[in-house]
DNA sequence: CAACTCATGTGAATGGTTTTTACATGGATA
DNA sequence: TATCCATGTAAAAACCATTCACATGAGTTG
């Protein structure tokens, strides 16, 4: 899919031209960090899975940093979408959801690992790449949106600051995810799931706001 | 300081041997580390700011993942001790010692963001270096000890399982670490300091188990 | 249809990196 | 003092990023 040229993806190139170098060098960055870790990407190596010479990537993006930046946008993007359909509007009950949301996190640092390292673990800075920051606050817009409509569920005079709520449920996941999700140093083994643990979390912080439908 | 050969620490070395060629690398590292990031430490590099050839570090290192490593370790034993420092065996009063362990937690990310990067930046697989995996574990033990002495402040009844305490709370605190106080992908304006984030997660957590002390 | 242009790809070169090897040095020891 | 071996060097092979001059051919234009 995605590919406008003449067909042929993964193996031999047609002729001279890729005809979507661009597209097959994120799917080999993607590929490569999955199987190696985010350290073990390089240009030359995405170059050589799509059939191309080392230098044809620098016609696409500037550097390395820029095709890792690519990924982590749509890494970002793609965050954005699944927690968007975890959350699905608040429904059926607005603190459910929430949690469905808190499931969703976990489940992309456990199934888009790649996507993960590159957006999360590649050290890119913010500052320097407007578009992943734009796509990086699409995604936390979520997280706070929910975190709004849960908190107005409460009476004006009792109801937390819904950015505060937001910041410290999403702190929690992604420390979860990052010490006993993915590979890496901090990773322990757990007397529970992780998912277990952040919906304790969450259900506990909850409460403490006089949220929690549970006891 | 630190040096037991035949002085001079920075610049030029004496003779053939250096006298403390171990020692000078992982300072290296640490200082590359700091000023360019994770990815800005290279073995060659290191060599040159000790004054040795590029190949002199493998007759104390097998390769540049075990210098990381033992980086690394030491960072953890510098972690552990600082947070110990901080929880002071839970005196005054253990919930007021147990915010104090969270802010020398952020101040640990904050201050030593080298030792930081190694730790929990550079991707070492706990599994394949023992040392380290112990090193870890002293560091959360600190962590977990506390979360056990507050949670026996509490009748036996309504006592909570201090694991799961002591991984909530580090996860908030690694969570808020990653995303709010170092460089990298995440972080953004806050509207509060990091510190007071972590304080009023941690209250509100511990209300909810019946134990904060605020109201 | 022919000519041209320009995006896209190539090859080769520069300079960096890791790591191994054979060899050199000299501090510690017998 | 003679020797040994931990520690250093130089050189080399094998990678990598990045750039530059040049090649190709797809799409446009006359």
């Amino acid at each position: 899919m995605s590919w406008s040229g003449p067909g042929d993806s993964g193996s031999g190139r047609r002729g001279y031209h890729h005809g979507n170098l661009r597209e097959a060098l994120i799917d080999a960055a993607l590929e490569l960090i999955a199987a190696k870790g985010p350290a073990g990407f390089t240009v030359a190596e995405a170059a050589r899975l799509a059939g191309v010479s080392p230098a044809a990537p620098y016609r696409h993006f500037r550097d390395a940093e820029a095709l890792l930046v690519e990924v982590a946008v749509r890494g970002y993007d793609l965050f954005a979408e699944r927690l968007a359909n975890a959350w699905n509007g608040g429904r059926p009950q607005p603190v459910r959801a929430f949690e469905d949301l808190g499931r969703a996190y976990l489940a992309f640092a456990r199934d888009q690992p790649a996507y993960y390292a590159a957006m999360f673990d590649s050290h890119l800075a913010m500052e320097s790449h407007p578009g992943l920051q734009a796509a990086g606050d699409r995604a936390f817009a979520v997280l706070r949106e929910a975190a709004d409509q849960v908190a107005a569920t409460l009476p004006k005079g009792r109801r937390p600051p819904s950015l505060m709520m937001a910041l410290h449920i999403w702190s929690m996941a992604h420390g979860i995810a990052a010490l006993f999700v993915r590979e890496g140093p901090g990773r322990r083994k757990l007397p529970m799931a992780a998912e277990e643990l952040l919906e304790a979390g969450v259900l506990l912080y909850l409460q403490s706001l006089g949220l929690a439908g549970g006891e």
